[in-house]
DNA sequence: CTAATGTGTTACCTAATTGTTAATAGATTA
DNA sequence: TAATCTATTAACAATTAGGTAACACATTAG
């Protein structure tokens, strides 16, 4: 998904707020929706889906808590993120409205950079932007891939790999069947300056295929490696 | 907490505001006390311990910001919601307000109506305004979390717990298994824009491994830390 | 068959990361 | 004001992940 595909909903009772994060939103390509209370915010939410919606907790007529309830019930929006604009407080814990079931929340005031970064990570949850796939759980066979919780699950037992062998694995398992290169490999899992011997790789998979299994692993000789099951 | 229980101390050195907003919050059922500058202000605090100051930032003698600045000073005010008034789009005083001290604030003109919502969401941080509860717990396992007294109650022992290190406890708990990175920790737990030395987050959960279990905390060497029971 | 090339395996080293304790400064409370 | 609590840091210990060397094994070309 694309930038400029992407909608933001902002919900605050104040014009000054809205235009502020607005101006800096949509300077880095967002589309931007914007509401002045919980029931507009409602009505826009319906309909205009946005993936993200950024609400003040304080607002008239209906406060962000409320709001934030009730977008929660509707089922299309499932999938949005919520996360509040809250008077500062010292607590996370009081001041974030996870009974609410809001994602995140972001404290006032307010610095346009903090914000738009804040933004970007909460969206590198959405699949895609600009390319980089970030899906949090992988399922092939009897195996489950959990990004989130850093672990896999092999038939109903947890298995924790460390980190290089769980990036190793998990690339190999984004694409079941493809064939990853040494390179492919060393550049997506080392990054492309780290500069590593020539048996690093070799003995990574090996480690996997101690602990995962064997037969999941497939050498082609000359070429790189990849996973089959 | 009932309506009539609740004070509201009101700050502006114009006679026509003290009287428009006064009259609609009494309106409501709250108890109005009032002061015409800074120094007033700081002594009526004292005196009645309002649950809300609604001030003024611009006043004669001793404005908002020092007001503010020297209620914050009280113990007794310590838990005291100070909201400003301040013309509209002064983002300065947005800024400002929040270093001083002040929880959040209201942009003149002032709309009774919206004054009115505004100030029942400042107040529903207070505990059963209206009977209505805002007692909130998370329960995981044999072990339940009460936030607003910052204890957690395990197989019906309460352990009462430090700030941080409850914050801590807390965010894991919002997603057990999920694992947090040591980033993401301290933008929540300590802010986005505090600095801590390296071994503070491995100190505090040291202390949590110690009061609640080592078992339910597992470090995931490289990426973070994640709760599981 | 043998050399050349690429991969598998093991054991080991070390650098990075985390754990632990105690000391200190700052808050808070009695 | 003293007496506690908290949060943080510093210093050092423990652990583990990541990487490498060395050699074994396999495959293919000539």
């Amino acid at each position: 998904m694309k930038k400029k595909d992407i909608k933001i909903l902002l919900v605050d009772d104040e014009q000054d707020i809205l235009e502020i994060i607005g101006y800096n939103l949509s300077q880095e390509g967002y589309q931007i929706v914007t509401a002045s209370n919980g029931k507009e915010a409602i009505a826009k939410a319906k309909k205009e889906h946005p993936q993200l919606i950024i609400m003040d907790v304080m607002m008239p007529e209906m406060d962000g808590m409320e709001a934030c309830e009730n977008i929660r019930k509707i089922p299309e929006l499932k999938e949005t993120i919520i996360t509040f604009l809250t008077a500062r407080s010292e607590d996370y814990s009081q001041v974030a409205g996870f009974d609410a079931g809001a994602d995140d929340y972001i404290a006032k005031p307010i610095k346009p950079k903090v914000l738009v970064s804040k933004v970007q990570a909460l969206l590198r949850r959405l699949k895609d932007v600009d390319g980089v796939s970030s899906t949090t759980t992988l399922t092939l066979g009897n195996i489950e891939i959990n990004r989130e919780e850093y672990k896999i699950i092999k038939d109903g037992k947890g298995i924790i790999l460390p980190r290089k062998e769980f990036e190793l694995f998990y690339l190999l398992a984004t694409k079941p069947g493809k064939v990853f290169t040494r390179e492919e490999i060393l550049d997506k899992v080392w990054g492309n300056e780290v500069v590593v011997g020539g048996r690093t790789i070799d003995v990574h998979i090996r480690k996997l295929r101690e602990k995962i299994g064997d037969s999941f692993f497939k050498t082609i000789k000359g070429v790189g490696y990849k996973i089959e099951f």
